[in-house]
DNA sequence: CGGAATCCCGGTAGATACTG
DNA sequence: CAGTATCTACCGGGATTCCG
């Protein structure tokens, strides 16, 4: 087994680490998928979540989500019509990471407030 | 202890991992951290290292990256002059983060693959 | 060598209005 | 309800030039 793929990249593009963090790391992204870890959600129920945040860009959100297999999405044919968007076991394994990114970061706010002290 | 502080945040600018990843997700900043952990590097050593990054945005990255506390820049006073960059212990812990997140992204492109098959 | 200053371009994401 | 269609603004980041 030999290092990892990353290593040996040079720029950005080819780098996984990179292209992973600049599509998550786009706005609401995070958002959406904490959400997500709690169950299935509906479009409408998202946009409740996440006051401030326009149709268009959850829309995108959404898409790009699914494009890369971190979701699916259902559609109930119902009347009123429904859609609901739930994690897919890659997306919840990515929630794990988003996870140890919060407490990595918190470590440092608790720093950070003690040498204010 | 209660839940992660990231659960009640409901928009971006309030979401540690937002802004975590928005930082860390920045183009290049992934790779600067990347070999940094090789050991400390100088200016030109990171230029060479990062074909097409250009003086500004190395230098807007690495003044982030000691802003944030995950860099530090040491100045030899010598002649010509010597400036290194290493990692913090912080700086290091989030590069374990990096390769969880190298790791997921990986097992993607296996699945991918073999999905292409 | 190790940057800072300036200019500029492209893409991201927000606002808004409308539709199946 | 669950989106799409446009149009715009902002700023991240690249190219270039110059300085201590």
């Amino acid at each position: 087994m030999e290092t990892l793929q990353v290593k040996a990249a040079v720029t950005p593009e080819e780098c996984v680490v990179t292209r992973t963090l600049a599509f998550v790391g786009s706005r609401w992204t995070p958002l959406v998928i904490w959400h997500l870890l709690d169950g299935p959600r509906r479009y409408g129920d998202l946009r409740r979540l996440l006051p401030g945040i326009s149709p268009k860009t959850l829309a995108d959100r959404l898409h790009a989500l699914e494009e890369q297999g971190l979701t699916t999405r259902t559609v109930y044919p119902e009347k009123p019509p429904r859609v609901e968007y739930a994690l897919t076991p890659r997306g919840r394994a990515l929630g794990e990471i988003l996870d140890s990114v919060a407490r990595w970061a918190e470590e440092d706010e608790r720093a950070g407030a003690r040498a204010a002290t």
